[in-house]
DNA sequence: TCCGAACTGTTCGGATAACTAAATGTTAGT
DNA sequence: ACTAACATTTAGTTATCCGAACAGTTCGGA
């Protein structure tokens, strides 16, 4: 067990390398940072989202949260509605144009996992996906 | 084949949480942002470096590698020195305090990695270590 | 030997993103 | 009316980025 940790800890710039591929394909096509990228998808996920929901999520104070929406909406990205619910909050959605983003990267990200994976024989194909997939689930445990 | 790669394109949030965890790793306890850590980590790897390789390496123009260079120098993280062989050319290179900084990360990676490990059924851990290791003897041969 | 071109790095001016704290406004609940 | 919650705005900081101008070094050729 200790053995296979150490083994995993000479891998974490494996990590970064793959993170900077996602990073590039983000940064390179489009005009979205890397942050915004994150929120766009964090939006996204939530299918809607107050601005405190969002700056809980991304670890960053409400202000800061604000002044990146305010980035995303002038992009067309996502836009904003007060909650008639309860007026004092503010929700978030993701346009038509920032879904279509978000599938067009997607598309992008497949595309790079496809070029990785093809150079991997077949057997260490499956063992990558499977571990991938274990992954999901525990850090889909996790909080 | 496709269809492990539909697979794992919807698990690139997956990803995006594992850096998620080490980037906080890198910027909660220490004055590193992440930028300055890949910086730092590239100058380690490389052993010595001149500052054209390095704005290559990040892909970054050399004027913006020349100043993260002088943040790292400010903080005592690396050092310059005119490379005597041909005097047009910095080598930089990691002091002994950017080596025990980066040393006191990888801990913390590795610990990050541990708490991940042990939540997962053995027959994971093994899966996931190897496929690991598949994809960085992968990511090694590109380029 | 000297000149000019190519190379390497630094500095400067200007831009944006991201972040915070503090002040402000608005709404909700008591 | 008072307080708490939520969001925005303002003012100021820092990191990051680029292109252009500048300065020194190297190297090849006249």
């Amino acid at each position: 067990m200790m053995e296979q940790i150490e083994r995993i800890a000479q891998l974490y710039p494996v990590i970064m390398r793959v993170m900077g591929r996602i990073r590039s394909i983000v940064h390179d096509g489009m005009d979205l940072t890397y942050n915004q990228y994150k929120m766009l998808l964090t939006i996204y996920d939530k299918g809607n989202c107050t601005l405190n929901v969002l700056a809980r999520e991304l670890r960053i104070a409400m202000s800061s949260a604000s002044g990146m929406v305010d980035r995303l909406v002038n992009q067309g990205f996502v836009y904003r509605t007060v909650d008639e619910d309860n007026r004092r909050q503010v929700m978030i959605y993701t346009t038509e144009k920032g879904e279509e983003l978000i599938r067009e990267l997607r598309r992008g990200i497949v595309e790079n996992y496809r070029t990785l994976l093809e150079r991997l024989p077949p057997k260490d194909q499956e063992r990558l996906v499977a571990a991938f997939e274990s992954l999901a689930e525990i850090l889909g445990k996790l909080e």
